[in-house]
This record gives C-alpha cells, sequence and structure tokens, in this order.
DNA sequence: TGGTGAGTAGACCGAATGGTCTATCTACGA
DNA sequence: TCGTAGATAGACCATTCGGTCTACTCACCA
C-alpha cells in the first residue's frame, strides 16, 4: 500500500488522488480515514521515504568499511548508482520544497529534519576524521550531494558523482591525517 | 506583461492560468493568440529568463574584473547574492525540471540549451586559466552552482555560497597558474 | 466615415481536481 | 448468531483546470 503509493508519488507531489488510489487498489474513503487527506498522505510518503533513505546513507557508508574517510566517499560512489537508476527522476524532497508552495506544509518539516539527520550522520565521520571544521565541512558535503542529485535529474548522460568525489576529498584533507593541508 | 507573468512564475510552474491573467491585467483571448497555450507562456518564460539569468553571469564575470580566476569566483559572490534576496525561492530551471512531468514539453530543451550556454562560459575562463580539464571542471563547478541554489532553496539561513566558494577555489588549482597542483 | 486589426471582458465547455457521502461487503469476537 | 470495525466501490459535490468562444471597445488610417 505504502509502496504503491511512493511509486506513484515518483511522478511528482502533483497527481491527482485518483491515480494514487487506483494505483495503490485503495478506496478513496480509506485515503482519507488514515491520512485526513492529500496532504497528510504527501507529508507521510515523505516521512517514510526520508527514513529510507536515511538508512541508504548509513548503508552505503556500512558497506564501505571502517575508514571514515572511504564510508564519507562511499556516499558519492552510491550516489552514482542512484542517479544510473533508471527510475531516477532526481531528488525527491528538494522536487517536493520547490513544488510545495505552501510554506506551511508538514512537508517542509520533515524534509528539513532529514536533512538534519543526514548532516549529523557526516558530521560524525567528519568528527571521526579529526576534521578541524566537521560542521562546516558537513555543509560542503551536502552541497555536493544536492549539486550531484540536481545534476544527476537534469543532465542524464553525464555522470556527476565522480566530479562531486574529487571535491569530497579536497574537503575531507590530505589521506594521511597528520598532514592536513588546511 | 512579461514582467508579470515571470513574478507569478516565481510562485510554480502550476499556477493557473487565470491567477497568471489577472497578474498581467491581460485578457484569456490574447494569451492564447500569443503563446498558443500554457505551455508556449511557459516555454517563453524559460528563455526569456534564461536570457537574463545567462546576462547575470555574464555580468557577475564582467564586474570581477579581468583576471579569469576571479572572474569565476566572483559568479559564486554573485550567487550569495541571489540567494540572500526575501524573493529567492530556489533554482527556477530545476523547479521547471522537475515539475514538467512531461519529457517532450519544449521547456526542457531551453533549459538544456541555457545550461550549455553557462557551462561553455565557464569553460571559456578555464580555458583561459590555462585549466588542464577546463570541460571536467566546468561540469564540477556547474554542479557547485545548482549545489548552492539547492541548499539556499531548502535552508535560508545557512549561506551555501560561501562554502561553494572555498570549493570553486580547489578546483581552480593554485592561484600561481605555474604551480598548479593537479 | 467607415473599416480593420488588436485588445478586453467574460460566458462557457468538458475534464479533472480534492473531498464527502451512502451503501455494501467481510472478517472477527462475544 | 449477531454486532461491530474496517475496508471497498462509487455516486456526488463544489471548485478549478486549460482552452474556446462571442461580443464589445478602441486606436489607427484611408
Amino acid at each position: 500500500m505504502e509502496a504503491a503509493k511512493e511509486l506513484t508519488y515518483k511522478q511528482g507531489v502533483g497527481v491527482g488522488v485518483d491515480a494514487l488510489l487506483k494505483a495503490a487498489n485503495v478506496a478513496r474513503r480509506s485515503l482519507y480515514e488514515h491520512f485526513g487527506g492529500k496532504d497528510g498522505l504527501i507529508t507521510e510518503v515523505l516521512r517514510l521515504s526520508a527514513a529510507e533513505d536515511e538508512a541508504g546513507y548509513q548503508e552505503a557508508m556500512r558497506a564501505a568499511g571502517d575508514d571514515p574517510r572511504r564510508r564519507l566517499l562511499g556516499v558519492f560512489d552510491w550516489l552514482g548508482e542512484v542517479i544510473e537508476e533508471p527510475e531516477f527522476r532526481g531528488c525527491r524532497y528538494l522536487a517536493a520544497e520547490l513544488a510545495l508552495a505552501d510554506p506551511d506544509h508538514p512537508g517542509h518539516d520533515v524534509i528539513r529534519r532529514y536533512r538534519e539527520r543526514v548532516h549529523d550522520l557526516l558530521e560524525r565521520e567528519l568528527r571521526e576524521l579529526d576534521h578541524p571544521q566537521p560542521a562546516h565541512a558537513a555543509d560542503q558535503l551536502l552541497l555536493l550531494v544536492d549539486g550531484t542529485l540536481a545534476v544527476g535529474a537534469i543532465r542524464r548522460d553525464t555522470h556527476p558523482a565522480a566530479g562531486a568525489r574529487q571535491l569530497a576529498e579536497q574537503i575531507l584533507g590530505d589521506p594521511r591525517p597528520s598532514t592536513r593541508r588546511s
């Protein structure tokens, strides 16, 4: 049920309720009883996929081993794979943020909190690395992530994750911790 | 007339025709005679603002002087100002790209060409700098631009342009051309 | 003076929107 | 066996969507 809604939502936040219901094989009434309306559904979908994507970051780092440096760069390798997937249509959260005109929509809060969690995830690894400015560097990494997803959405042929990874390496500094440049 | 439409379009690509007409004080018929419909209007708005924004890049570089390095970094200083503007609501083209579900919409082509022109603008300066990989570096700079605009749209309080500028400096390499690191 | 082109105002259309409604079906527990 | 909770199907509602239409106004020019 949730899965079908997500699938439908990947076609954009502006789809019709009817299309959602048909795709999920769900009665109209059920939707309104469970989520209170379309906005509630959207919010819940965002919350759910935010949890999944956060787990994706964690899994990408876990798969990259124990070295924090490898773990952070592994995130960009993972992003590269995500972008290559044929279903990829850009960052869901950025699209929602731009499409949800109402600034009071609860979805905005969900997205904000999600980004903070990812930021903290990155910052933790940077502290592990003894990076001198972990918070600032996490900001920069997140900027690279956003840029990668944005470019990946517009130019499907190019491979932005590799370029972003190079820049991430520079943020992380010299591979040998004792001689970090900045 | 075009100005009023643009203003209204900053509220999203999904606004109603009626709202557009009212904001521009234009009769319904005029719109359909001039642009053939909503899609034509959107395309024309994209085309127009793409030209304006391209001029914005050029002006930002011109204002930064003659040194290609300064000119490229000036782009990020300019982006920082753009983001700070209270009307800023994210990159118009990214929003359109994500919102225009129909892949055959002529707006996609307008956006693609606009990005290519900006890319070429950046690449030209990189060649001026004797950068070893001007095309690749331009890709990376564009990624930083997209990331900056994306982060600026979501987190209004943070100031992503400064972090992006630092990364841009690394792309450009050592300030002294003869001793470039990579 | 009369005609023409371009604009405006706004009624109107079918389709689709988000949301509420009733009626029906079904599974489960007392 | 009956009652209830929760699901379904789908009619229905007002509103809005993008788009077409007619009727009218106004400036310009021969």
